[in-house]
DNA sequence: AAGCATACATAAATTCCTTATGTATTACCA
DNA sequence: TGGTAATACATAAGGAATTTATGTATGCTT
């Protein structure tokens, strides 16, 4: 029996991206279809080269929560001797995802207007 | 002396922006040089088209952390009756926006990585 | 054998915001 | 002339979303 120290620790820019992880994660599920916890921490890692990452203090209970709200269902899956826990989003869960990415979109938008104005010509 | 009621609530997408009212506001002071917080409040709705709008709650504190912090320097000015309270970026408030500016885009920069990817083609 | 990656989970603490409330002046309009 | 909205500041309580920290366990590599 090991005990051992987590030195993975995932932050950065850590207060920027309070609210935006619940549609970043419906996001790679609609396009993914069936994911697991680590394998969506590893995809954002990779998508923006190391400079977004989700820490699993976060992770974690979002998914267990979207599961409770019927957004995403479940299925574990043998790996050997390790398991892994499935997300799929639900039918319900779908048509939240396209509204959860409008509003995002629409809020990066209008935060691209304060912090990129175009000149006036 | 009249009891009112405050009617102006702001809010929508409110999850949405939390951590990013900092740098909003330091972009803002960035280039009108001179703001006084409720003409901060009225120019994220303009600019934004009503889609972004900035609780009292939420900035004033910030404002006054932000002078508490050496970030911005204040003075009061009298129109007529009544009292305004101006913010100006300090010498370092504005290295420090270079910085917050620079986070904030790499991140929606990340964000739209995710977001909206790109076809493989 | 040690350390890192994989894979899950939860609890405490913190941060940033909303909601609510308070005070006061000025403008409008019916 | 009286009520409402807009202007202009401020603070406190509460909540939501995260970080930080910790725990458990397997598998791979060196």
């Amino acid at each position: 029996m090991y005990y051992q120290i987590m030195y993975i620790r995932f932050m950065n820019k850590s207060t920027l991206y309070k609210g935006c992880l619940e549609p970043i994660i419906m996001r790679l599920l609609k396009d993914n279809e069936r994911m697991y916890g680590y394998q969506i921490t590893q995809m954002v890692k990779e998508i923006t080269k190391g400079e977004l990452k989700i820490t699993e203090g976060a992770l974690y209970p979002l998914l267990h929560r979207l599961e409770g709200q019927g957004i995403v269902e479940t299925e574990m899956e043998n790996i050997g001797n390790r398991v892994r826990k499935y997300y799929t989003l639900t039918k319900v869960g779908k048509k939240q995802t396209t509204v959860a990415l409008d509003e995002l979109k629409t809020f990066m938008q209008s935060l691209n207007l304060i912090i990129n104005p175009k000149p006036a010509f």
